[in-house]
DNA sequence: AAATACTATGTCCGTAACGGATATAATGTC
DNA sequence: GACATTATATCCGTTACGGACATAGTATTT
């Protein structure tokens, strides 16, 4: 038994990028699109309509939530709730397992992380 | 020349699963919704729906070609094209660095790999 | 201080992918 | 001979994607 499958289907690019980049903290939609370029959260391009678009239906799916925050007026903090952690760490487990079996194959270096 | 960035966006589970299934060497297309399963594939249910649309975009785009291996007169074999591995290497590369961002907030554990 | 760039969010909407349902047929099994 | 499995294929409704556009406040530049 053991790892049972989490009925979690594969997370889009765009849910992913985002989930990952509030794992750091809790972040508004700008700051997000200006994280998922960068290469440790997946270097996709965020635009508008996907970014905003994606964070309705995660707000829906209850991915993350409304921190609260009043930094500044024209900003909207989101944090992950326990169920987008739980999708994102999932989502982790499932991609380093195709990671190692790239690594297994030779398409990318062995031993270079940790 | 050499490795250029081959603008490739994301590519979605099933094309990734697929292509991952296909670096084993040539597969035919039921072989290919079996692999897909296995978490070493990504772990994805993929639907006749799924896979064989999938097929058709991917044979399109030159990702993969007919072997033509006459095996079985039922099965349709398929192989990497030179496009197709570099979209897996590439992808690859790029959910390495998010898998070691992840380990790097502890999402996953550090140090089981290679 | 006017102009411009950047920050920040939002909607619109055409294109494309997803994926379950269904169909067909051959082979294998009980 | 009936049933499950292998193997491929198409149909089609639902959904996501993502560029284009819109809006407006702030910051910078000249």
């Amino acid at each position: 038994m053991a790892t049972e499958q989490p009925a979690t289907p594969p997370l889009s690019p765009a849910v992913f990028a985002i989930l990952l980049s509030l794992a750091e903290g809790e972040k508004h939609g700008y700051a997000m699109m200006k994280d998922a370029v960068k290469p440790e959260f997946g270097g996709i391009t965020l635009g508008p309509g996907t970014l905003y678009g994606t964070i309705d239906r995660m707000m829906r799916d209850q991915l993350v939530e409304e921190s609260g925050k009043t930094d500044n007026e024209r900003r909207r903090y989101y944090r992950l709730t326990e169920l987008g952690l739980g999708a994102l760490t999932a989502e982790m487990v499932r991609l380093n397992a195709a990671v190692t079996q790239g690594r297994k194959l030779g398409l990318i270096e062995t031993g270079g992380e940790v």
